[in-house]
DNA sequence: ATAATTCTTGACTAAACTAGTCGGGTATTA
DNA sequence: TAATACCCGACTAGTTTAGTCAAGAATTAT
């Protein structure tokens, strides 16, 4: 999983859709023009998004993209993975050859680093996002309790 | 914060020098060789951490480097952040109007989450990684259980 | 002294990635 | 049939990554 501005974008993108499309579909050109992102660039990211399954298109006038499914089953993990074709965390594609034919010395670090972060982001919903707080304080995240806590694994 | 490869070479040599380092000082060119990392990349890498103190260096034949104090007191994040130069997690450099001269939808919770990510790289030493499990065994967390938790803060 | 060793520094570079632009499509509706 | 809006691929300037190369400075052993 890769933290990027790709995902950012993503992640702003679908958020807006989450509060601006529960009726109409909502055109790329509004987002672009609300979220401050350039229309083109939208276009590549809602390509990846649709083949992933989290909106849906609807061509034509009056058309746009809507949200594939409630805004409660979609986390922020899922967009930042459907744009952000997650490379491996590790340099050795998981084939554990990394350093000498055997696995080099952070191999499980960053493993697991990279799942830890992974299950954080899946514990947090598009819902969360919208109903948490304003979008314009510094609190949006204070209610959210059931996002699963990034602890270390016991195995 | 960033995580790149660029950290995970940096906390893949300083572990090589925590474990090989305890008596001599170690050249770079014994990392470079057990860890299969190009030496004049390490000094690259080097030359930060010794400006950010995490490694003392020692001139002319017998030199070499060492951790600059006792491996329970060096952490991950730091070692991510001497050679990671962390950018901004914002795209507005904190100042708050990445839209609209207001606040992005999703300034805080990419602001939360590095915090987050931060914290938790935190709470895990080079002692940590020397101590618990083999290198080669995929269990070496198991045991790291004083790493402070990521969980969201409630502010 | 001087040669060997090792760190120190800066300039340079190929390859990859980011954040776009551009131009032409295709489906749908009015 | 024209307008709207998605769809798609090629292209690009700028940045970052990972690395090379060359010269130099400090220290030790001979």
């Amino acid at each position: 999983m890769k933290l990027t501005t790709r995902g950012r974008y993503a992640v702003t993108a679908m958020l807006d859709l989450a509060i601006h499309g529960d009726r109409q579909p909502i055109t790329l050109a509004d987002i672009s023009q609300r979220q401050e992102i350039s229309l083109s660039y939208l276009e590549q990211l809602f390509s990846k998004l649709r083949r992933e399954d989290l909106v849906r298109s609807i061509r034509g006038p009056g058309g746009g993209y809507q949200l594939a499914r409630g805004f409660e089953t979609i986390f922020v993990a899922q967009i930042i993975d459907a744009v952000d074709e997650s490379i491996d965390a590790t340099n050795c594609q998981g084939r554990g050859d990394c350093n000498h034919g055997e696995v080099c010395l952070t191999h499980h670090l960053w493993q697991d680093l990279s799942d830890q972060i992974h299950g954080f982001l899946s514990g947090i919903s598009l819902e969360d996002l919208v109903k948490r707080g304003g979008f314009r304080t510094s609190s949006y995240m204070a209610g959210i309790v059931d996002a699963q806590p990034l602890t270390l694994r016991d195995q």
